[in-house]
RNA sequence: GCACCCGUAGCUCAGCUGGAUAGAGCAUCGGACUACGAAUCCGAGGGUCGGAGGUUCGAAUCCUCCCGGGUGCGCCA
C-alpha cells in the first residue's frame, strides 16, 4: 500500500478534475498535517475565489466525488470553519502503512526520479591556517547535504576548494626560509601551522624588507620556480594532513581526494581570460580584464565588475571561481552545483553565477545554488574574525565537547566500561556540537555558546541519542521475545507516533529541496518527543503478547528512523550511553 | 548613498512557502521514579510576531514605506 498521504493526494487530485473539470487535475489539494485531525485539505478556500462559489460548497462538491471509506474512519471526514476538510485516518490504514515502512530500508524516502550530479563546494579553508569555528558550519552543512542528497539517490561529488595559492604564500615561504636559516627546526607540524601563519603575518606587517621579499616570492611561485614550488608543496602536504585529522575527528566525509584547491585551476586561468575576452564578454577597463554582469552596481551607481585578470597580470578569486564552476560542469558532469559558503560572499557568488550564465556555462539542467549561512558570533554578538583576533581553535573546541560528554556519561551511566565510555563520549560530544549548529536555520547568524552546545536537554543531539539508546535498552531486555507479528496502532500515543514515523520521507525530501538541514532536526526532535510520550504511556514488555509484539515493532521502526536521521546529519547513534 | 540578510516569550530558537486559538527547549512554578533508562514525562504562567499601511474570506508568512542590527559595494583571497 502506498503512503497514506500520497493516496489522499491522488484521490483529491482526481476528485478535483471530476468535480470542476480536467483543467483542475493538477491543482495542488494543499494537503497538510493538522492538529485538529490527522490531515487537512485547504484547497476549497483557494478554489472558492476562482470558481466564485462559497468555499464550504466547494468542499462539499469535492467530497461528493470521493469515497474515502477505505482510508478514513467513519465520521473522520468533516468540513470545518471557512472550508477546511479535516481527515482522520483509520487505525488499520496506519498499521498497514507502518508495516510497509518496516520492510523498506529507505524508511519511506523515495529515490529521486531524475538524479542529479551534485557537486558540493565545502567552502574553502585556507592552507596553512588554523581551522576555527567558522569552518565548522561549512564542513558540517556540506557533509549533511552530501549525505541527504546521496540518500535520495543523487550522485555527490565533494570538492574541498582550499585556498592554497596567492599572495599569502609569498610571506609563508619567506618565513620558512628565514626560520631554516636561523637554524631552528622548521615547524611545519600540522598543529603548529596556525602559529606559523601568525608569525609570518606579523613580520609581513612590520618589516618592509620582508614584505618585499614575500611579494617577489609570490611572483616566483606563480612563475613555477622549482625551488619555490617545493617549499610551497611542504605547506600543502602539512595542511592536508592537518585538515584530514580535523575532518576525521569531526566525522566529516571529506577526504584527501576531494581536495581540489585554487592552485589546480591556475594553469587554466590564462585560457579562460582569453576566451572571455575573445567572445566579448570580458573587456579591458583601466588595465584590468573585467566582466560587467547586468544588475550589479557600486557606490556611485557605476557598473560593478567581476575582475578576471588584474592590472598586474595576476588572477584573483573571480577567475578561479569561474574556472572551478566550469570544471565542475564540463569535467565533473555536475548538474546541481552547490556552494556552501558564508553569507558575506553573497554578492561575489551572485556575480560569478551571472558571468557563468553569460558564458553559457549554466544552461539547464545545470544550475548553481549558494547555500548561504550566517556568521559565527561571540558572546558580544560580534563577528568572529579570522585575521588577528583570538579564535577558538576547532580542534580544541571538539576536545572540550568530548571531555564534557565524557563527564556526563560517567555520571549518568557509570556501568559502562572505560573503553565504551570513551567511544560514546566522542559520539555524544561531536554529535552535540554538530546538532547545535545544524538545528538552527543556516541563514541566520550563529551565536556560539558553550552551554548550549553541551546542554543535553531539549532540542539537542544527546536528547535524540538518548531516545535511541532507551529503545535499544528495551530490545536488550526483550531478548528473544521480540517475535514478528504485525503492527497494530490503537492508543492515542501510538497514533501520534505512527503519523510522525510516516513523515520521515517528507522531511528528508524537504532538505533535498531547501538545503536546510534544520528541518530534518526539527522532524527528528518531534519524532523523539512522540516516542518519549509513547514510551511513557504505553508499556511494551509488560503488555499482553500481541500488543507487546506490535509495540516492539513500533520501537524498531522508531529506532531505525532515529538512527537513519541522525546518520544523515553525520551523527552516530550509540545503543547505550 | 545603493544592494542583500536578519528582527517572534526574560534567554536560545521553530513556524511545513497564505490557513483555524503563534509553538518548542532553557529559566520560573506545580506534579510523576518499590524504574521496559527520570539525560525522561505530564501540567501552569509568560506574546500588540520591530513599527505603520496595503493585498483578501484569512498575514508571523506576500507588497510598499519607515525603525533598529549585520554584511557587501574595482584590482586581498
Amino acid at each position: 500500500m502506498p503512503h497514506p498521504e500520497l493516496l489522499l493526494r491522488a484521490r483529491f487530485e482526481a476528485a478535483l478534475a471530476r468535480a470542476f473539470g480536467a483543467e483542475y487535475q493538477h491543482t495542488d489539494p494543499l494537503l497538510r498535517r493538522s492538529d485538529r485531525a490527522d490531515f487537512q485539505v485547504n484547497v476549497a478556500m483557494s478554489l472558492g475565489k476562482a470558481l466564485r462559489r462559497p468555499p464550504r460548497e466547494v468542499a462539499q462538491a469535492l467530497l461528493a466525488e470521493l469515497d474515502l471509506s477505505d482510508l478514513c474512519v467513519e465520521g473522520g471526514i468533516e468540513v470545518a470553519g471557512p472550508g477546511f476538510i479535516n481527515l482522520t485516518l483509520r487505525n488499520d490504514v496506519l498499521s498497514e502503512a507502518l508495516s510497509e515502512l518496516l520492510a523498506d530500508t529507505a524508511l519511506g524516502v523515495p529515490k529521486a526520479v531524475t538524479p542529479d550530479v551534485c557537486v558540493i563546494d565545502y567552502g574553502s579553508p585556507n592552507i596553512a591556517k588554523e581551522m576555527h569555528v567558522g569552518h565548522l558550519r561549512s564542513s558540517i552543512l556540506g557533509d549533511t547535504l552530501a549525505r541527504v542528497l546521496a540518500f535520495r539517490g543523487h550522485r555527490v561529488v565533494a570538492q574541498n576548494h582550499v585556498g592554497d595559492w596567492g599572495t599569502p604564500f609569498g610571506m609563508l615561504i619567506e618565513h620558512l626560509v628565514d626560520v631554516r636559516q636561523e637554524g631552528r627546526a622548521a615547524d611545519l607540524d600540522p598543529s603548529e601551522l596556525g602559529d606559523f601563519y601568525r608569525a609570518a603575518r606579523v613580520k609581513f606587517d612590520t618589516d618592509p624588507g620582508f614584505a618585499d621579499r614575500a611579494r617577489t616570492r609570490v611572483v616566483q611561485l606563480q612563475a613555477g620556480d622549482a625551488a619555490t614550488l617545493a617549499l610551497w608543496q611542504q605547506f600543502v602536504n602539512s595542511s592536508k594532513r592537518y585538515m584530514a585529522a580535523v575532518f576525521e575527528r569531526l566525522g566529516v566525509g571529506l577526504v584527501d581526494a576531494d581536495v581540489r584547491g585554487e592552485s589546480f585551476f591556475n594553469a587554466k586561468l590564462g585560457e579562460l581570460a582569453d576566451e572571455l575576452q575573445a567572445r566579448g564578454i570580458a573587456v579591458l577597463d583601466d588595465g584590468a580584464l573585467c566582466v560587467f554582469p547586468p544588475g550589479f552596481s557600486g557606490r556611485e551607481a557605476e557598473p560593478l565588475p567581476l575582475i578576471v585578470r588584474k592590472k598586474d597580470g595576476g588572477f584573483g578569486y573571480g577567475a578561479t571561481d569561474l574556472a572551478a564552476l566550469r570544471f565542475r560542469h564540463e569535467v565533473l558532469g555536475g548538474t546541481r552545483l552547490l556552494y556552501v559558503v558564508g553569507a558575506t560572499q553573497q554578492q561575489h557568488l551572485a556575480m560569478v553565477f551571472a558571468v557563468a550564465n553569460m558564458a553559457g556555462w549554466l544552461e539547464p539542467p545545470v544550475r548553481a545554488e549558494h547555500v548561504s549561512f550566517g556568521s559565527v558570533l561571540g558572546d558580544d554578538r560580534k563577528m568572529l574574525k579570522s585575521r588577528s583576533g583570538e579564535n577558538i581553535r576547532l580542534i580544541e573546541l571538539l576536545d572540550e565537547a568530548v571531555e564534557r560528554a565524557h563527564a556526563a556519561v560517567l555520571e549518568k551511566n557509570p556501568d559502562l566500561s572505560e573503553d565504551e565510555r570513551r567511544r560514546v563520549a566522542r559520539q555524544v560530544g561531536i554529535g552535540a556540537v554538530k546538532y547545535a549548529d545544524l538545528s538552527c536555520d543556516r541563514i541566520k547568524d550563529y551565536v556560539f555558546d558553550w552551554r548550549r552546545m553541551v546542554a543535553f536537554e531539549g532540542n539537542t543531539g544527546p536528547y535524540l541519542q538518548y531516545a535511541h539508546a532507551r529503545i535499544h535498552s528495551i530490545f536488550r531486555k526483550a531478548g528473544d521475545q521480540q517475535a514478528g507479528g504485525a503492527i497494530r496502532v490503537l492508543a492515542p500515543a501510538e497514533r501520534a507516533l505512527a503519523l510522525e514515523l510516516l513523515a520521515f520521507g517528507r522531511a528528508v525530501s524537504e532538505v533535498e529541496v531547501t538545503l536546510e538541514p534544520h528541518k530534518l532536526c526539527g522532524y527528528l526532535y518531534g519524532l523523539a518527543t512522540s516516542f518519549s510520550s509513547f514510551f511513557e504511556a504505553c508499556p511494551v514488555l509488560k503488555a499482553p503478547p500481541e500488543e507487546r509484539a506490535s509495540r516492539l515493532l513500533l520501537c524498531e521502526l522508531s529506532a531505525r528512523t532515529l538512527r537513519t536521521g541522525l546518520n544523515l546529519l553525520g551523527i552516530d547513534a550509540p545503543e547505550r550511553m
